[in-house]
DNA sequence: TACACAGACGTGGTTGCTCC
DNA sequence: GGAGCAACCACGTCTGTGTA
């Protein structure tokens, strides 16, 4: 479960992260803060937006909270201060290209593109959120879709005071603190009378920075909008199958992956060209001459196969992952000399394709 | 027009690293 | 080992505004 920021509310910023951390050099978070707020202080053209967006960057402060957010979700490693997992796996994208340039001063962009997510994006993000803030995200997705218009307060006391102690419950030990103490939220508000000693209070303050940000994940992801101020409303208009988001939000993060490249994609097949055998084995080729290149030389087939899936999708493809998983088994077996599968350790395959030699 | 609340903007306390 | 400092975290509060 990801810890968060009541400002944090923009996915479109953390795409900027990865390309200030691939030149392999460790970054303090406070660095890159500085770096961001730089970066993007002088994209002011706000007043164009239609829906006003809340959770722009203003400030070296909310900076640094998009910062300790993309290490959440592991975009950077905290450890070692580098790129974290899905921080390299967003440098294998397409998308990643037009932010490298723009951090490199090569580009420039408008606070639109800043903040907008393409639909491989969208599906990226899912995938990030669902995995990396499990089990929160998914109680919070399900409560949306089935009240389909709601306002901020209702979600908040639904988050905080339902799924954040259940949520506390699967995440943490029983001996845990908070765990107790987020199972008294609803006893505790209601024991204030008063309204704005309840707005003033430490409590209200917690449920400020953890569960709007989520509401406008889901608006950034496409699966709710906002409907006016603090009121929001499932998006009609979205690109997925809501009867698979529900299905989504009921599996154990294992199966994610596997769900998400597979039938939940399928649901998206009416916007896109199915892409053919070629087109799967040119994308998969070189989504691993990206990763390989971050990852060094061993390539989680599962993360090949979904990044695959994800750039296809920017190229207007669609492929679910089987069929992926597929092409790069036939091709194994045509060049079994320059492509194969090495076990990596629990149950984690490791690609290695020798795309030098390699003809298609 | 009042006030409830959304959103912006901190800040104080804690942790952990480095150097002596 | 402990002092000093930077980095980081977890709230806290103020202001502006939408809505009843």
């Amino acid at each position: 479960m990801l810890e968060t920021h009541g400002d944090v509310c923009r996915l479109g910023y953390l795409r900027i992260v990865p390309c200030l951390l691939e030149d392999n050099s460790p970054k303090t978070f406070d660095f890159l803060a500085a770096l961001l707020h730089d970066i993007v202080k002088g994209i002011g053209d706000r007043d164009l937006l239609v829906s006003k967006p809340i959770g722009l960057i203003t400030s070296l402060v909310n900076a640094r909270n998009y910062v300790t957010m993309a290490a959440e979700l592991n975009f950077i490693d905290r450890k070692s201060q580098l790129l974290g997992t899905f921080g390299k796996l967003y440098l294998t994208t397409d998308s990643a290209i037009k932010f490298k340039k723009f951090v490199d001063g090569r580009e420039s962009l408008n606070l639109i593109e800043l903040i907008t997510l393409n639909d491989a994006e969208k599906l990226f993000f899912l995938w990030a959120l669902f995995i990396q803030d499990y089990p929160f995200i998914q109680m919070i997705t399900n409560w949306a879709l089935k009240k389909k218009k709601f306002r901020r307060q209702e979600a908040m006391i639904y988050a905080m005071e339902e799924a954040y102690p259940q949520a506390l419950k699967k995440a943490l030990p029983p001996s845990d603190i908070r765990r107790k103490e987020a199972e008294k939220f609803r006893e505790k508000r209601l024991s204030i009378k008063d309204k704005i000693e309840w707005i003033k209070s430490s409590q209200y303050a917690k449920y400020r920075h953890i569960a709007p940000p989520r509401l406008e994940w889901l608006v950034d992801c496409g699966i709710l909008k906002r409907s006016g101020r603090g009121k929001y409303e499932v998006n009609d208009q979205m690109i997925y199958d809501q009867q698979k988001i529900l299905k989504l939000t009921t599996l154990r993060p294992k199966k994610i992956e596997s769900y998400l490249f597979n039938d939940f994609i399928k649901g998206m097949a009416r916007w896109y060209k199915q892409a053919g055998r070629t087109e799967v084995i040119k994308t998969m080729i070189q989504v691993y001459d990206r990763m390989s290149f971050h990852f060094g030389g061993e390539v989680n087939l599962t993360y090949l196969e979904c990044m695959t899936s994800i750039v296809l999708l920017e190229n207007g493809l669609i492929a679910e992952k089987q069929k992926i998983h597929d092409a790069f088994n036939s091709l194994a077996l045509q060049f079994p000399d320059k492509i194969y599968v090495m076990p990596g350790g629990r149950n984690v395959n490791i690609a290695y394709i020798n795309t030098e030699e390699l003809e298609i």
